[in-house]
DNA sequence: TAGATTGTTAATCGATTAACAATC
DNA sequence: TAGATTGTTAATCGATTAACAATC
């Protein structure tokens, strides 16, 4: 299999939610053209990432919706349930417990952690929260491939050893630091601060200074 | 001013926070690859982001911490006040409205709207919560030039209408839908769920199915 | 068949990295 | 001065876009 461009990763799922889209209005085919234009990105493109999963578009027809939905689900690894941990459980962390998209995406949210002895012992969503000690033993025992860090920037390393620690193979992080992690850990920044950022700096831009 | 490559300026906040960091610790020069080594990022790299917005560092010396800090605020507009208002009162945007890097980064949340009746009316946080009817109305008053949305997918795009109606210069979108938009409105896409799905690509593949 | 649309090769574009003279 | 580090030019790398023969 050859290498996927990131960029051509990040797309992936969105052409997934325009097929979901295309099913629900009862499309059964589509065409790069189609399927690009919603999202913004040229035919060529759409083919030539597609051209990464699978060729199964037919010339002059287009691709079959449901058929390709589901190679993306399953090139995605979407339906294969995988479990997650999270620790830091503050006001962002109960927003992810709540999202939907999890589900949605083969993800369940199976424990909670936080160094906070007025939480430990507490439920969140039916999810007991544990002691940040008991992490790696927890996610060792229970198989946690994912590990979700909502902790303050801190604590944020130290959580994440607990976690490598544990034999965690990805990671989520919310906190804007970049994590020292051996190399076989993936791991997607989620730095919601950086985007603010650069909104900020757009929208002086676009309202220059008097 | 040439063009700064989007790249580079995801990159900024990064080394501003760097630069944070090592004024706590009462650093006062840095080196390029002082700079970039915590960030994984090449010194080459972080001279050629760096001279997009200023040209400060000496030669066999480095940057001036304090300096390249302040600068880097007065480029991304960090201490000017700016203010934002938020649609789509739910979890998420429970999280956000409690999220410390707002008025880190100079924003400020200073309203709220839904279309729930029973949630209209309410107060979060010291936020009354306005009918998304008034919301044209509200922006344009009161100069908004930020809007946050946080409603689900099928509503998002009524929801940014509105803020382009009410004169919005800059959209942080949490939905996951590519927004229709005037060229000139500037927008954010956070795709929580476009992040899982590579997350869920990474992690099968890391443990391949048997 | 004619029209539409694919998959793919080649051309273009833009960002990263290497190299190094200039400078402190 | 010698060592360190900058700013910048040139080389490399990788992704996007254009073009088009093959196919339905």
């Amino acid at each position: 299999m050859s290498h996927i461009p990131t960029p051509t990763l990040k797309r992936l799922p969105m052409y997934y939610r325009e097929l979901l889209r295309a099913m629900q209005v009862g499309k059964q085919k589509i065409s790069s053209t189609e399927l690009g234009i919603g999202l913004e990105i040229p035919s060529t493109q759409v083919r030539k990432d597609l051209g990464y999963i699978a060729d199964q578009g037919r010339p002059g027809v287009g691709y079959d919706v449901k058929r390709l939905a589901a190679t993306l689900e399953h090139f995605l690894a979407l339906a294969q349930p995988k479990n997650a941990a999270l620790a830091g459980v503050g006001n962002l962390a109960n927003a992810l417990i709540h999202f939907p998209g999890f589900q949605q995406y083969g993800l369940y949210l199976t424990m909670l952690f936080d160094n906070d002895p007025a939480k430990i012992g507490t439920e969140v969503a039916g999810l007991t929260i544990h002691a940040i000690t008991q992490l790696p033993a927890m996610f060792a025992v229970n198989q946690i491939p994912i590990g979700i860090i909502t902790t303050p920037s801190e604590a944020a390393q130290q959580v994440a050893d607990l976690m490598v620690e544990g034999g965690v193979q990805s990671i989520w992080n919310f906190a804007p630091i970049t994590l020292k992690l051996p190399e076989s850990v993936f791991v997607v920044n989620q730095d919601l601060s950086a985007e603010l950022a650069i909104l900020s700096y757009r929208t002086a831009q676009s309202r220059p200074v008097k």
